[in-house]
DNA sequence: TCTGCCGGGGC
DNA sequence: GCCCCGGCAGA
């Protein structure tokens, strides 16, 4: 298990773990399963998901592809071929390139077999980098094996991983878990092998970012994720609208991601026409992409540096970025503009899930608790859900400023600021309404703001226009709590027959 | 009838 | 800007 979980940590496979889809779309046979649990180890293995495999020799036989290797499997090889659910070491008989097929004596169980070429990888790719014949071969050799060691990707202690990343994986995989989402880990394990081997072209398909070329293997497994084919054939219109209907290039990218944080079923979003986008929170930037593999790219390399080689600041791009649900024609049209700063983004609707900025597991710079991650379920948006709410953390700062609303922000990151406010409420009421609301605050870098400073920066879009009057909020209201007689203890909005501000519904 | 609060006005 | 209140509308 530990093995299994610093794999998926050391892929983020959190995110990938997402991008398997309904389980029941592919219930996979039990020895599958099995299989492929045994197989996320093997760099060089691709996804059974034939899908998948389409899209990757598609992209694979696109020229200027890196990072992939091509594999022709000749007779008396040695390779290695899953079977019987336990690796096997065995000899190519036969390579069929017109059915992808490998025909394979096992010497330990002595016999033959024919399995797909996927399913086999040479035995001798495993250690440095043998006899695979050079990716220029390109447009002749039928059959490619992506291989990641193009890619610097990160070495991981396989057992020596930190307890509070076991944790979080812990946690965060559980949460991923709704009936949707849930997937025999052997599969999930499996999808962070095979994100890994589709990754390169993951990367080089992404276009519509500002491209870096520093890509580190690291952040490319979190999010090359959404391989555009989840295991199943018959894939809920969901994926088939999203990662094959816009073939771009970014497919599938925002199937994953946010879905996965957010935890929620699978038909919450991604109607016909809305296209998730990421936007850059940095300050002055508000850089949209099509896909968290470019939003995370940006941010890395242009704010927080290339900081690859420490630790503390992996995974601080998530911090940075959001995820905006756009009408597709927004959508285009952002991505178009996506060269330029689109910090006026006029059409986002909503910003579907609270930033990840506002995840709890701060950049360890700023964290300074424990590495337990407090609240985590609490944090995790659930779309539109939380919005409304009521006692929602993420009711976003109210315009209406009746009442000074003494706030403090908490320096989640040397950027963003989490400002916690409530009312200012009497002392006998602050424990009635301990949160009132939260709002990301964005400091300028130059300026990095006090962090006590009681002052709220970001507020929501102004409220819709409201011609008609607000309907009334359950909640209770300062004159029902407090009394006609207690009228000093009311909020300054009740007071005033203002809306209250105490108790916001 | 009570309640929440919008809109307006006085200071 | 602070404060108050008439009056509307929902409960």
């Amino acid at each position: 298990m530990a093995s299994v979980l610093s794999r998926r940590l050391g892929k983020r496979s959190l995110l990938g773990a997402r991008v398997l889809g309904p389980p029941g779309a592919a219930p996979p046979s039990e020895p599958q399963a099995e299989l492929l649990d045994g197989v996320a180890p093997q760099p060089f293995l691709v996804s059974k998901d034939t899908s998948c495999q389409e899209q990757l020799k598609e992209v694979l036989k696109a020229p200027g592809t890196s990072g992939l290797q091509q594999v022709a499997f000749q007779p008396g090889q040695k390779v290695y071929v899953w079977y019987g659910g336990q690796e096997c070491t065995g000899l190519v008989e036969q390579h069929s390139w017109a059915e992808d097929k490998v025909t394979v004596w096992l010497l330990d169980q002595k016999l033959q077999i024919c399995c797909k070429a996927e399913e086999v990888w040479l035995a001798e790719l495993q250690g440095a980098f043998p006899q695979a014949p050079p990716p220029e071969q390109g447009s002749q050799a039928p059959a490619y094996r992506p291989v990641s060691r193009n890619i610097d990707v990160p070495k991981r202690k396989s057992d020596a991983v930190e307890m509070d990343e076991m944790m979080a994986a812990m946690v965060l995989t559980s949460l991923s878990c709704s009936p949707v989402v849930q997937s025999p880990p052997g599969v999930e394990a499996n999808f962070s092998a095979s994100r890994q081997a589709c990754d390169p072209w993951k990367e080089s398909g992404d276009v519509s970012d500002s491209g870096s070329s520093t890509t580190s293997g690291h952040w490319s497994a979190s999010s090359g994720v959404s391989t555009p084919s989840p295991p199943h054939p018959q894939a809920s219109p969901k994926y088939l609208g999203d990662a094959f209907g816009s073939p771009q290039t970014d497919h599938g990218f925002e199937t994953d991601s946010d879905a996965f944080l957010l935890d929620e079923p699978a038909p919450r979003k991604r109607k016909n026409s809305v296209k998730v986008m990421y936007k850059c929170l940095w300050p002055n930037c508000g850089k949209v992409l099509r896909s968290i593999v470019g939003i995370k790219r940006h941010v890395k390399a242009l704010h927080l540096g290339d900081t690859v080689d420490s630790d503390q600041f992996k995974r601080e791009e998530d911090f940075y970025y959001t995820e905006v649900q756009m009408k597709e024609e927004a959508a285009v049209a952002a991505a178009a503009a996506a060269g330029t700063p689109t910090a006026d983004l006029a059409p986002i609707p909503s910003v579907t899930s609270p930033p990840l900025a506002i995840l709890p597991p701060p950049p360890p710079k700023a964290q300074t608790s424990g590495p337990e991650h407090p609240g985590l379920e609490s944090y995790l948006p659930s779309g539109a859900l939380s919005k409304s709410a009521p006692g929602s953390f993420w009711h976003i700062q109210a315009d209406h400023a009746y009442q000074a609303l003494p706030s403090f922000q908490i320096p989640v990151s040397p950027h963003i600021y989490t400002s916690i406010s409530w009312a200012a409420a009497p002392s006998t009421a602050s424990s009635l309404s301990p949160v009132r609301s939260r709002s990301l605050s964005f400091s300028e870098p130059q300026q990095p703001p006090p962090a006590m400073k009681s002052h709220l920066i970001v507020t929501s879009p102004p409220r819709a226009q409201s011609s008609a009057r607000k309907a009334r909020g359950e909640a209770k209201k300062c004159r029902k709590v407090y009394g006609i007689e207690h009228r000093d203890q009311w909020c300054t909005a009740c007071r005033w027959k203002k809306a209250c501000q105490r108790f916001l519904d």
